[in-house]
DNA sequence: AGTCAACCTTAGACATCTCTAAAAGTTAGG
DNA sequence: CCTAACTTTTAGAGATGTCTAAGGTTGACT
């Protein structure tokens, strides 16, 4: 059984996994997400890694073993309820609930999981939106379209680059046009066959639409 | 800020200060309601009273002091509200409610124990018969008992019968179980969950130990 | 290619909470 | 009043999860 501490390890890397949709996540960002050290971090996963949870590829980062997938899903099913419940039944205002299911999530037994997902309706999605994983650990993943399909002024994140061209994917990553990263849409011009879009802060820049349809995006809540 | 082990350490121990009707806490009942060897209960206790939570008088045994019994009466109040949660809203029976309860009870913060209260419409008593304390601490009949809880030979006095079943409350009035009444415990089995007791000097009887949860009397001088 | 900054790991330390095993104190009976 | 049985304390150890501080790697830019 996982102690809450690695319960909150495997949730909180679950959840980068899932943003920048890439499989390994990076020692800082695992230490900047759980608010410890970067010394803390290592000698954490390394015992995670010693006991199954995930694997550990030293100087580039972590990936959960299917072990470690399935109850960090599970986390995210318990927290997700729970926001649920502090909203629907006991009148939380959206803004408050984070911290409180943050504590509970750890607490709060299968069974109760159980009771409390009837009780709520076998609710979808929590209160910010965000869809709920199953009870065996599937979650509905928001769908993705083409950046050349955005209008303007959308900001979208990037989902995946389905071209495997080496040139096209050095120009990407180049540009910073990569999985995870946030782009906003600057321009969309049907005659010109072009959009014109920005990565982050930097230089905005001009894709054709042919170039725009290998690119797969998430809209923003 | 008390650690959830010190929480439960001063919850356990105004329980058997309350059951006993007694100040000291022998160490051996400290350990053995923490399910802990004695040493570590006497090395745990050591640190609690460095930190304020209560006073060790060696070989004697332990009292809470005051800030000790405040966040006790606080464990207190959040482990019978939450069973009353898990059995009123979620439909747990009784019998599984304890552990769920002693669980969530240190991760649950004030506001949310302030809603639940709200929202369960400030019960007085949790599934138990158990008086919940308020916000402040008080317990609503601190010298009341469950007969349930009696020992062979107590004499006590009927306080009040918290069922609300007619049937029951028939049965009470036919055997004379009624406030006021003097009752003598003959016999208390856990094996045969049964108790047997005699009213005034009318012929013995006997009580489920989930009927006997149900009533309330007061220890006679 | 060299250097610098960012990132990551190592090493040693500490607090908390637990254990076992052995020693010391306490109490009751003969 | 002495001893056996019980209770309590001490001592030493280990797991977990955290820190700081120092050292190693890597990659990017000149």
């Amino acid at each position: 059984m996982p102690s809450p501490t690695v319960e909150n390890y495997l949730k909180q890397i679950l959840m980068v996994t899932l943003d920048e949709n890439c499989a390994k996540v990076a020692m800082g960002k695992v230490a900047s997400e759980l608010s410890v050290t970067p010394g803390t971090a290592t000698s954490m996963v390394k015992n995670m890694e010693r006991d199954g949870w995930l694997t550990y590829y030293p100087r580039q980062g972590v990936a959960l073993t299917r072990k470690g997938r399935k109850v960090a899903m599970n986390m995210l099913r318990r927290h997700r309820l729970l926001e649920t419940f502090l909203v629907e039944t006991l009148g939380f205002d959206w803004s408050e609930i984070h911290v409180e299911a943050e504590e509970l999530e750890h607490a709060i037994s299968e069974k109760v999981v159980e009771k409390l997902d009837l009780f709520l309706g076998r609710p979808r999605y929590d209160p910010h939106g965000h869809p709920i994983p199953s009870k065996g650990g599937v979650i509905q993943r928001p769908s993705s379209r083409t950046l050349q399909s955005c209008k303007v002024g959308m900001k979208v994140k990037i989902d995946s680059i389905l071209d495997q061209e080496s040139d096209f994917l050095k120009f990407a990553r180049d540009k910073k046009l990569l999985p995870g990263k946030e782009v906003v849409i600057l321009s969309s011009e049907k005659v010109a066959d072009a959009i014109t879009l920005r990565v982050g802060r930097n230089l905005p820049f001009s894709l054709g639409f042919r170039s725009a349809e290998k690119i797969l995006v998430l809209e923003q809540a």
